[in-house]
DNA sequence: CTGTCTGTTTGATAACACCCAAACACTTAA
DNA sequence: TTAAGTGTTTGGGTGTTATCAAACAGACAG
């Protein structure tokens, strides 16, 4: 059975499913509660469970694969990757650096108060930092909005 | 002739045309280069300007519209629209806090220490907020990576 | 070997994104 | 009215995205 996931489709939202399965694999992924060798979900467990097709998982997969977040093994399952080696300080900051920029348009055109932007930022990361519980969240799947199980 | 922009389109990026236009110019009215009144580039001149399609500013002009930063007139131009009045706080939250969690997961992904984070959202926040020179930067346009202009 | 897991690949379809060309309509000044 | 500026609209070509169905191939327990 490997290891439950949470994971929630919104077919409302817009975003691409493979693209939602991606983020959020990620996001455990940098949470801790997926660590390196971990078994993920088959592509046709986790196809059946949210009722998509398998491609559409072998999409989100593949993509995953090609960042280095996953590991596919031919017979065997999904895995979570060995975590990278950190890219270089300056490639870090190129790649932060875009993303934050962003933020801040985007925030100024909320017109958010800069402190709270910091302290939302500050927030998010510390939702993820801590060294995770070992065996809590009782990780199940679940589909929303889905028109799609018949 | 208009206000003069310095809009910087690289072909190479993948970043569809009509999305790096919208992008500049709201960076330019969140850093208060532009401001509420300021006419911009007509659609032919910043066609022209940088060798695209009219129909490609249209798009873009077009979004801009629709999220409110700018406004357009039949046969007058194109205008910085007054500044929308600010979301209540709890959409700006989680309107916010949508950005701030994947910038969250993005930075743990790239390994970067977490004060480091927030000094940079800080930096790009501090870019954008000081009440900005009046007629400074000599604002032009330009191309990159063009095989386009032929 | 056989069955049943696993991932892999191919081909098709429908929808959308992106960019373009050209004709249309409003505004203003001469 | 005319000219030259402005934004508007329509239609099409091209490529990509997103999903699916079905057949293919490795791994392993029995």
């Amino acid at each position: 059975m490997t290891t439950q996931l949470h994971l929630q489709i919104d077919d409302r939202s817009g975003v691409p499913v493979y693209r939602q399965i991606m983020d959020q694999i990620k996001y455990y992924v940098a949470g801790g509660t997926l660590r390196p060798g971990d078994q993920i979900p088959s592509i046709r467990e986790l196809a059946n469970a949210m009722a998509v097709n398998p491609t559409t998982v072998v999409k989100a997969y593949s993509e995953l694969e090609a960042e280095g977040i996953i590991e596919k093994r031919h017979g065997k399952g999904a895995f979570i990757a060995a975590q990278a080696p950190a890219l270089s300080v300056v490639d870090q900051e190129i790649a932060l650096r875009r993303s934050a920029k962003q933020l801040a348009v985007e925030a100024t055109q909320l017109q958010v108060p800069s402190p709270k932007v910091i302290t939302v930022v500050r927030e998010e990361l510390g939702a993820l930092s801590p060294e995770r519980n070992d065996e809590d969240d009782p990780i199940k799947f679940s589909v929303l909005g889905g028109d799609r199980a018949s």
